[in-house]
DNA sequence: TTTCCAGAACTGACCGGTCAGTTCTATTGA
DNA sequence: TCAATAGAACTGACCGGTCAGTTCTGGAAA
């Protein structure tokens, strides 16, 4: 087993263990264990826990916002942009139930700030909405949006993704999903009567 | 110090702590000092430290429940009582930033359901749910609101009281907040053009 | 032979939970 | 009003189990 992908197989497992236990329930042991790796191993990678349960964090992260940056689409439109990354964020999360519900999780976390992991979490997080909110700008710009305010706009955009992949019980395919987020998001919910 | 007081005094350091750390960073240690009151004391009141936290959890959810519960405005019209159910909300995380945090946090672990506790904390969930949902129903019936997924909409206007008091920094007030979050939802961010 | 690693075995810091001892409080009756 | 008493409430030093982190060994692969 190449080593690039052992420590591949632990960041996995660790994941698919952090997203659904306490940090406290996982044992460094059934991580060993689930990964087919000597727990002495894991301590070759990473220095102790706390230091896996990170690189679990920001492997994830780091790859969703890969996805989440436009080739060079700067000159499509606000509204195919938007839809773009919300597709993004939907399919990134669907085919990675565990790093959606840990990030949830980190998430909640997120306002008591500490140490360098916590801030690198919250840059992460920030380059998100930073994204998402230039697209709103250039469409607030072209008197397309409201823009009535643009950095809370693009906030809720994000954590809409996390209501609707919550709620639609696995019933919405990811495209309906993206129709629902933006159909509301655009629009609203009430008619134009 | 009366009896209650104590009780009520442990549960609101531990609130305190459980929103700002992780469940095993939080010492009962020093949750008792915080709270002024022996360690055993707290086993007094509760079995062990994951009875304790639930408590936590549940003092402050049923509390807002209680906000959420409608006086007798079911006359009244549906966009008047979704304002008032998104009202109540923000002002109550914003007296109470504690549970706003801790029930973040919560909201990540909760997929994952084993255990008591896990299920009457998705019990309580449910019951906001339905009662914005009810709502939406209403609207739905008399052509106020297209209607397409009330579920859906229901958590997703619920979760946007959660990134609105995240991402407003405290410089938006509690009514700038509400109209924010009923602008959007009901209308969408834009134009009509 | 040498390198690598799984995983068993070990260790000790740490922290949840206990309980013997102490303090507070309510009740009685003089 | 206050002394006496019962027992509820509280305390915090201590105990013991747990688990992160380390070391070691045997065996496989090269």
């Amino acid at each position: 087993m190449g080593k690039q992908n052992r420590k591949k197989q632990v960041i996995e497992e660790a994941a698919r263990l952090f997203s659904a236990k306490r940090f406290d329930e996982v044992l460094m042991d059934d991580i060993a264990q689930q990964a087919g790796v000597g727990k002495g191993t894991i301590y070759t990678y990473f220095t102790d826990k706390e230091e896996l349960y990170f690189a679990v964090v920001f492997d994830g992260i780091s790859r969703l916002n890969e996805q989440l940056q436009s080739p060079d689409d700067h000159l499509q439109d606000p509204v195919g942009e938007l839809r773009r990354m919300v597709h993004a964020i939907v399919s990134f999360f669907s085919l990675n139930r565990f790093f959606f519900r840990l990030m949830s999780k980190e998430d909640g976390r997120s306002e008591s700030g500490r140490g360098k992991n916590r801030k690198r979490w919250h840059d992460e997080r920030r380059i998100q909405l930073a994204a998402i909110e230039a697209v709103l700008h250039r469409g607030t710009h072209i008197g397309l949006f409201k823009g009535e305010n643009n950095k809370i706009e693009a906030a809720i955009l994000r954590d809409m993704v996390r209501s609707t992949m919550i709620h639609s019980g696995g019933e919405l395919s990811v495209d309906e999903m993206v129709d629902t987020i933006m159909r509301i998001f655009l629009h609203g919910i009430q008619t134009k009567a």
